[in-house]
DNA sequence: TTTGTTTTACGAAAACCTTCGTATGTTTGC
DNA sequence: GCAAACATACGAAGGTTTTCGTAAAACAAA
């Protein structure tokens, strides 16, 4: 099953990710704040995600809720493994190096990715 | 400078990244070999390339040869980051994550990480 | 020279994404 | 009840990307 949403679908997908069920007002008040667009844009939108089954919603009151139907974790990954053999030809750790070597990250991030680190060579090791 | 290249454009940068100036003949050739696609679609996404400066030219010849104008160094970086902001909400580290948990990444390519982590944690610690 | 191959240029169709206007129906508050 | 506010549905315009057919020019070989 292939999920690539387009920027503007991440951007709403990202709002009900953080936020949980929401109305198309909820994400449209959301977007606004970054971006300018009219209401029916963020409905259209959100209706056309629906009919790609990329949300689910909930008709039973006027204002209709929707969800996320495809879950951050997986496409998260998926967009990664696309972009890795998109822009580097297969290779996570030269997408790595790119991501660490232009962004600071800060301590708490850093002691994250060494803790990583050190569990996949245990793996490594124990093999 | 907005740099953006399509998923296509960025297939024929890749070809000329790794070959050098090259044909509209060249890069369909390698083209070809994963995808399918005519021979004038090629020629008509490298002349719009050329139209949009991605690419130079040099018409000397019958057969044109076009050059990358973009570094790859450049492009990635910028791709990286807007790929950041669209998905990870600006956090690199978790990217970083993502791209390492997911894709085993083989010992050369580890320790290249634990080095450039170790030079960022120096350069932490003075200041 | 003539025929066939290769190349560029160009137009246009098909698909997709984004945006918005308008119609229509529902709800709320006075 | 009625006007104002709010919601959905829908069509269509405008933009971009991808694809390909066709024409014209350059070249190669017989």
């Amino acid at each position: 099953m292939e999920i690539k949403p387009t920027d503007s679908e991440l951007e709403i997908l990202n709002i009900l990710w953080e936020n949980g069920p929401s109305t198309v007002r909820d994400v449209h008040d959301v977007l606004e704040r970054s971006k300018d667009a009219g209401y029916t844009t963020t409905l259209k939108l959100m209706q056309i995600m629906h009919d790609k089954k990329l949300l689910v919603r909930d008709e039973t009151a006027r204002s209709h809720v929707y969800t996320a139907n495809i879950s951050q974790q997986k496409t998260q990954g998926q967009l990664v493994k696309k972009f890795i053999d998109n822009v580097f030809n297969g290779s996570a750790s030269q997408l790595v190096m790119q991501a660490l070597g232009n962004h600071k990250a800060n301590r708490q991030e850093l002691d994250e990715i060494k803790q990583l680190l050190a569990e996949m060579e245990k793996k490594m090791k124990n093999r």
